[in-house]
Order: C-alpha cells, then structure tokens, then sequence
DNA sequence: ATGTTCACTTGCGTTTTGCAAGCGACTTGT
DNA sequence: ACAAGTCGCTTGCAAAACGCAAGTGAACAT
C-alpha cells in the first residue's frame, strides 16, 4: 500500500522538491536513468553505490507515485520492467547539474570530465539531456 | 563523536552531494538562513516543518563539519550562537533555486511570489542573495 | 522438464527519526 | 544577590527506515 498523498509538511515548494527527492537513493536513481541510460531494476541494482533490492523497489514505487518516472512492461521479454522518465523526471535535469556543478567545486570528486562539460555549456547539455530522454528508444 | 571522513559510497558529485544534503532537514535549515535570514537554533525550530532539536542539532553539527555553514558566539548575549553560511554552503543558492523551480512547475506549492520572482530573472536573484549574505550583518 | 533470470518480498538486526523531558550556561528582572 | 527565564543543546524511548541475506513466483532458455 502507497501513500503518495500523505499530508506535507509545509506548504514550501522546496519543502515539495525535499519530501519526494530528500534520501540519499532516489537522485541516484534519477542520475542512473538520465545520465546512463539504464533502464531496468538489475541495471540500477549495478550502480557504484549498491542499493539493496528492498529499497530500491520502494524508491522506483515513490518515484512512480510522484509521477517522476512510470513503468511499463518489456515487450521483447515479459519478465523485465522498463523503467523510464516522465517530463517531470526530465526536468529535474537543472537540479542533478547544479548538484553535480557545486559538489564539483567544492568536493573532491570522480568524473571531472562530466563536470566540465556541464561548466562548459550548461544550456547546450541540458537540451541534450531533453533530447536524449525524451524520445523512446530504439 | 562525529564522522564526517566516513568513506564515500563513490566518486561520483552527485553522490557526493546527496551524501551531504540528501535529507529531510539540511537543505530547509540553508533555506531559512539563505531566504529567511535565520541565524540561531531558536530560530531554526520555528520554521513550518518543525524540526526535532536533537535532529536540528545533528544537522547542524554535520553542516558544520561539511563546512556548508560555520558557529560563532553573539558577542551581545553569551547563551546564542550565530550560525552563518560560508561561501560554500551560499554556494548552494543555485541548487535552491532549482529544486524550487522545479516544484513550482510540477506540484501545488505556496510561495508562488518567490517562484516568480526566481523565473524572472535567476541570475539577477541569485546575485541578490550572495550579496545579502555574503556581507557581515549590522 | 530443468535450470536461470528478473523483479521483487520477507525476516531480522542495526541505525535514524520523532517526541518529550531534562540540563547547564548565561541573562534578565527585582 | 537571587530567582526566574532563555538558549542550545542532550538523553531516553518508541517507531520507522535501512542494510543484508535469503527466498519466491513468473517468464524465459535449453
């Protein structure tokens, strides 16, 4: 049983973004599908950071309550699930690359080349992004 | 005793962010010292949300060792303490500002004032608030 | 028919959270 | 000087969330 509708807090819209996005799984999650491309609960179970399977089932259930990502069947093999982003999953795009930017100048991280691509032309990686995101795959 | 050197789950930025602020509580404590002005632990129990002081107390304490916010003692009354973003934690406005936009868009949120305000023009909002905060208060 | 893969669920011990009460240092009022 | 606040916490405890390992059922693969 869900419950996407539980009362908020508050009524702050950044209260709103903290509620549904404020753990440490679900951006990961969110970073997966956006930036990797993956897809599939096994395909998330493989990221660096190692979920376990029960909260990662109940992160993908959140995310779909929210309307952040939705979910349907694989055609090619009825067993897999096909995890995917809504537009309101796309457009949190802005919020992962400021993350990613701030901890980029402040922290010692991984992947300074992704880092530099977004400083480089924030726009210009953000519509790629939509683009790549938006249009069903191959 | 804290631990604020326990090990990152990855290198990734983005991990390295949401293993700072990935919460229900740090990110609306650096809202209401960014937007709200607020400064003292009393001060910070009084917002909507309603922390509890031992996770207000956690939270300050591991802002603090991130050195996202920095603790001094009111010279005028021995009993407060005055805590401050440092540029690292008013670096964070962008991130703010984005999580914010992004609920405006997608869900029903009070404030809607401030969304505009940010819609706008964001760069011109984001340089109101590192001036404001930036500079030592009166 | 048998074994494997996939997306979970279940059980269980540990950690984090929320709530209420208390505490010590400092300040205020008389 | 002394009692009564105020401030920034800490402590105790119950409930919820988390991490790990094992198990389950449906769908494929051979």
């Amino acid at each position: 049983m869900r419950k996407a509708n539980t009362k908020r807090r508050s009524g702050c819209p950044l209260n709103a973004s903290v509620e549904m996005l404020g753990d440490r799984w679900s951006l990961l999650v969110i970073r997966d599908m956006m930036l990797l491309g993956r897809r599939t609960f096994k395909e998330f179970l493989g990221s660096y950071e190692r979920p376990a399977t029960n909260v990662l089932a109940d992160r993908l259930r959140r995310l779909a309550a929210y309307g952040i990502i939705r979910t349907e069947r694989d055609p090619t093999d009825g067993r897999k699930l096909i995890y995917q982003l809504t537009p309101k999953g796309i457009d949190l795009a802005p919020v992962l690359t400021e993350l990613v930017l701030w901890a980029g100048r402040h922290e010692k991280t991984e992947n300074r080349a992704l880092i530099r691509l977004m400083q480089k032309d924030k726009e210009k990686f953000l519509a790629q992004i939509r683009q790549r995101c938006e249009q069903p795959r191959k």
